[in-house]
DNA sequence: GCATTGACGAAGG
DNA sequence: CCCTTCGCCAATG
């Protein structure tokens, strides 16, 4: 069931296009990753921010499923760094270990504190502010 | 093809 | 302030 993602040249179309064209050539799963990855090492970010700056804000659980997704992902995906609006570890459970995302936050001298991060607001990196759309 | 489920989030009680 | 409900939309049974 290895199913491999067709790589997208370029995204022609919006993102909210994309994200109402899963099926299609563009998924929207690459837009997630693509995001994930420019996550600034210490910084974290939420799924809704993510959804919202793909033009889907109200669609917050397609990026958290799409997280569901990017296990075998080769260019690794920073999962640890996306966490729900809370700052809560709520995907703590799909990772290898249920203690391996609050370990790889705490190499990164991200506080955790009873599965929720410590200091959210001050970290939070939002992608709809801080990243440009290339 | 309908019903249920989700690594979410906002609103209402 | 905590808990419940609803909306979102693809995937899965």
């Amino acid at each position: 069931m290895k199913k491999e993602f067709k790589k997208t040249p370029s995204a022609k179309k919006t993102p909210v296009e994309s994200a109402r064209s899963l099926t299609k050539e563009y998924t929207f799963f690459e837009n997630v990753y693509q995001v994930v990855r420019q996550i600034p090492k210490g910084r974290v970010t939420s799924y809704g921010a993510i959804a919202n700056y793909l033009g889907a804000k109200l669609s917050a659980r397609m990026v958290g499923w799409a997280m569901n997704a990017a296990h075998g992902v080769k260019p690794r995906i920073p999962a640890h760094r996306v966490v729900n609006r809370n700052g809560m570890l709520s995907g703590k459970a799909h990772f290898a270990t249920p203690t391996l995302m609050e370990e790889l936050l705490k190499k990164e001298n991200i506080l955790v504190k009873n599965d929720v991060i410590t200091d959210f607001k001050k970290i939070f990196w939002d992608p709809a502010k801080e990243l440009e759309i290339s």
